[in-house]
DNA sequence: CAATCATATTCCCATATGGGCATACGTCAA
DNA sequence: TTGACGTATGCCCATATGGGAATATGATTG
């Protein structure tokens, strides 16, 4: 078996850097392909193709506007990802608190001096 | 050009299913290798792979204790993740915000009945 | 040193990828 | 209908993957 299909999971189609591009992009509003093709500076057929990857997943949706297609972001498809993350947070945190309380110790041995 | 490696970025290593449950299992302390392995169903040269990817993008670390060796989370790694997602929340919201405001229309307006 | 347990690595496979290029498809206007 | 424009697809390539099986490497103990 090789890796999973990117087109199966939203972890996967926001691990291609282009992609996260794209997303960050449309926070700004609705585009066309040829659009976004140019301020990222790739080809129209790749960004078509990256485009599918993220509909498919459901990140972005897309409307026909006169000979345009308009493609709009999906976020709350993203929420997994931010929430899977989260809870990671008490660990990243984690290294800090200890930090703190050493220099809590610092402080409290100095003033004792 | 192929897929980036998935050993050079944190989302790519994540985009794994079985190395996400790799690092959830590590939420609850150290572990060797044939433990994550019994524990996920996984055999054992299978594990130390995703493992090793995970050291790379330094999302675990690892020591040597007597003939084991144990793993353990390095999750701040994964804090990007959820900081670039996050760039997202106001968008998820958004349509909460619009329900929201369509329930107070309603509201408004049955008082004014 | 040898035996044993724990883990990493190598080799091979089937498959999915991202990219380029050419081209098919769709939609609108003349 | 025929252009012309905007976009999606198909085909081909090089490459990275995840998996299995066997085996190499490491560390501990007798």
């Amino acid at each position: 078996m090789a890796r999973a299909a990117t087109t199966s999971d939203v972890f996967n189609a926001i691990a291609e850097p282009q992609r996260r591009d794209i997303l960050v992009l449309l926070r700004a509003g609705e585009r066309p392909v040829t659009e976004l093709a140019n301020e990222l500076g790739m080809t129209q057929p790749r960004a078509s193709k990256h485009l599918r990857v993220l509909k498919e997943v459901g990140l972005v949706r897309d409307r026909t506007a006169g000979k345009q297609r308009l493609y709009g972001l999906e976020a709350s498809g993203l929420r997994p990802v931010h929430e899977w993350t989260g809870g990671f947070a008490r660990f990243w945190n984690e290294s800090f608190d200890r930090l703190d309380a050493y220099v809590q110790d610092l402080k409290q041995a100095r003033q004792e001096e």
